[in-house]
DNA sequence: CGCATTTCATTTATCATACATTATGACAAA
DNA sequence: TTTGTCATAATGTATGATAAATGAAATGCG
């Protein structure tokens, strides 16, 4: 019941982690540049070398440096790193640029999601489709701003998990960070009857099988999205077409 | 259990990773169950506990397992798993099911191409262009199957990192070791001159800075693609309007 | 001087051991 | 049944020692 937050008791070597790890994405130590060596990070951080050498493999694991006896331990280029790890996400996230980071990550969502749908229609199983209509319920019966994120974030989820495809999951998950970011200061109150309408849409599509119906549904239903996040976060969210339009 | 491989120079820790790994991702150890015990992992593999923690904290940064004390390391279900991290994707082609697994990322490749194509006409600088036309010469220019396939390659990875958007690079790392491997037997000799027109016509679009020419040229590079998959692979490539022709 | 070779020092890689921390399961007490 | 205590087993952290690798300086030689 009374779950700590577990920002205050996370491990030694995940914090460490994270700062080393936030500070090579937020650019403090260029690419290329080495790390400092071991022990010198374990007196900084006051940790014994067992932790630091952890932190360093995970952080390896993540493609973001790699290191030789000798030479050092170096920050790989950027074109090499997991960027849609969630951790080298997160660490993205916390910069100053959010909003440009969350434009980028609704280019990849309006790419995959599209296509997700229509792979749902004719994937999906009866768990699948109940979850999907497990969501459009919920964010019916939402009475807060948070019941209706979270009901929507489970609708869009159960999406990329009926795709019946792995490989699109991690895209689900990058999306639950973003839009929960993207939401925690303002959330779209007045356009519910209409987002309502058109997640339903999706739904029906899928059920009914007709993939090409649902992807044309997700797009509908992304570019009112798009909108929203314009009306929210700024302008790095509209779409080509809509700048267009403002420029008339 | 853990199965041995015949890794050569490598760093004992990759291998420990490697073999843990891909016993996970080969389902050998199956969701929820746990690992034997650190030290057990020591004696089975000869090794240094030092060596088997960090695999596990690389194991745990990838989203395979999680370990608390007293409990064990227990393997996450697969939801959780960074599905495109570039070893999980390799343990996963190491299996019997390399087709099944070839299709699914194609599938994710389909959805995602044409955006970034498209992204790329508006987004693309100087730099990717002349990568992306490099690319195309060398297809050109390739005298064996190796060369054709590698500069195909780099034409594809160019227009993911042109799209200037880094959560689109890790589909093109992804999509570069399943190219590779598709190929890996038999190599698309045919098809060249057809091949080489089309991706000529991406070319041209992202140059003409025409977004929407670039996702359709796209869009038909990868339909055929997938042909020449399916007659190399076999018929897990098929698209949904390809069985419907078949089926006439 | 130019070039190959050797030596050396620095840094990571691995090993071994000890101790700390934490959660589980058993058992006792209320 | 509930609650509390405790032993125990597993991971978490710390430390010192040694091995291996490698970049760079020193050296030797033509």
């Amino acid at each position: 019941m009374f779950q700590t937050s577990n920002a205050l008791r996370r491990s030694v070597h995940s914090q460490v982690t994270d700062r080393v790890g936030s500070s090579i994405v937020r650019g403090e130590i260029g690419v290329g540049e080495t790390l400092p060596p071991e022990m010198q990070i374990c007196e900084m951080m006051d940790v014994s070398r067992t932790v630091v050498r952890e932190a360093i493999r995970t952080l390896t694991g993540k493609g973001l440096i790699e290191s030789r006896p000798k030479s050092g331990t170096r920050v790989r280029p950027p074109e090499q790193w997991n960027q849609l790890d969630p951790d080298v996400l997160r660490w993205h996230l916390e910069t100053a640029e959010i909003d440009r980071y969350l434009a980028k990550l609704f280019q990849l969502r309006s790419a995959v999601e599209p296509a997700a749908a229509a792979l749902a229609a004719t994937h999906a199983g009866e768990d699948d489709i109940a979850r999907i209509r497990a969501g459009c319920d919920g964010m019916d019966a939402a009475k807060t701003n948070e019941d209706f994120v979270a009901a929507d974030i489970a609708f869009h989820q159960a999406i990329y998990f009926a795709t019946r495809n792995e490989f699109f999951w991690p895209i689900a998950q990058m999306f639950e960070i973003t839009l929960r970011q993207s939401f925690t200061i303002a959330a779209p109150g007045s356009h519910r009857p209409r987002a309502l309408r058109e997640h339903r849409a999706v739904l029906d599509a899928i059920v009914a099988g007709d993939a090409e119906a649902a992807r044309e549904a997700t797009v509908v239903l992304l570019a009112h999205s798009a909108d929203d996040l314009v009306r929210i976060r700024g302008r790095e969210f509209e779409t080509a077409s809509e700048r267009d339009k403002r420029k008339r």
